[in-house]
DNA sequence: CTCCAGGCCCCGA
DNA sequence: TCGGGGCATGGA
């Protein structure tokens, strides 16, 4: 299945941070697990990508889930037409990234570990976590074996010591108390589908172990506010020491979410 | 070896 | 309401 689209580079959206279960697998191939499916990717070119599955899943899953029927490249043009020499580069810098309509649990799983943490120790993490508690699965096209993230039920069974075991630290309890909170309904997936921005994080922070930086991240990566401006260690160091803490963070009012993303990627990759 | 990571909780002022 | 210490652990 071919898609074509001016913004859609795999190897940018797979190093930006926001998916923690894509990866390379070949010169420009890319794997990607997700809504319990496997996938994989091939950046033909610069605008050509091939998917390995049907026109029908492409249809029901992945068109949305990279959300390619929004408008990328209107913001780049925005940011590059624009007076401000940082964002310019960081605009040129993150071309082809998109923020991905990601599974809501995976999301705030992902990002209850992600505290203190780098994006490859997450990883590590997450990776132990669909090891232990997700299905064993087999994809038809491909043939290729792999766990799928565990549902809220599998995970909210689990117990401290087994989570100790697998790396997570003292984000142990945190992790259950999301689980827990999902499986027994104190956060509905329809309910807080269909929340504000301002309802769904103030339901998100009333769980023990997410703050105001996870439940942002949850808000726009998981539930697709993006509007939302997540400020982790990485963003406050560019608005101390690019803007000399004077950013205005409502000058892209509706997308500021996607800003934050290219600002994010540019800053953590342009010395490394 | 040390330093740091897409932070949060908790405590004392 | 705000600031700082403590926290588990692996990667660099």
């Amino acid at each position: 299945m071919l898609v074509k689209n001016k913004n859609f580079n795999l190897q940018q959206i797979a190093e930006s941070g926001q998916c923690f279960r894509m990866n390379q697998i070949a010169e420009n191939k890319y794997s990607l697990i997700a809504y319990d499916r496997y996938l994989e990717l091939e950046q033909i070119d610069e605008e050509e990508v091939e998917l390995s599955c049907s026109e029908e899943e492409y249809e029901l899953i992945w068109r949305d889930y990279f959300d390619l029927d929004y408008d990328y490249q209107r913001i780049i043009d925005t940011l590059l037409q624009g007076k401000d020499g940082f964002l310019k580069e960081a605009a040129e810098f993150g071309y082809g990234i998109r923020i991905l309509k990601q599974d809501f649990f995976e999301m705030m799983i992902s990002f209850i570990i992600s505290q203190n943490k780098n994006i490859p120790g997450i990883k590590s993490c997450i990776e132990a976590i669909c090891k232990k508690y997700g299905n064993y699965m087999v994809c038809e096209t491909t043939g290729v074996s792999y766990y799928s993230f565990p549902a809220p039920e599998a995970l909210a069974q689990a117990d401290l010591k087994d989570l100790r075991e697998l790396k997570v630290g003292y984000r142990d309890a945190y992790i259950l108390s999301a689980a827990k909170a999902v499986a027994e309904g104190q956060i509905n997936l329809s309910v807080i589908k269909n929340c504000s921005y301002e309802e769904a994080k103030a339901k998100l922070m009333a769980i023990h172990g997410i703050g105001e930086k996870v439940a942002n991240c949850i808000c726009l990566y998981g539930l697709h506010h993006i509007g939302v401006f997540p400020v982790d260690v990485w963003i406050k160091r560019i608005l101390k020491e690019i803007y000399q803490d004077e950013f205005n963070i409502r000058q892209f009012d509706g997308y500021m979410g996607i800003v934050q993303q290219y600002m994010f990627y540019y800053m953590r990759n342009k010395t490394a």
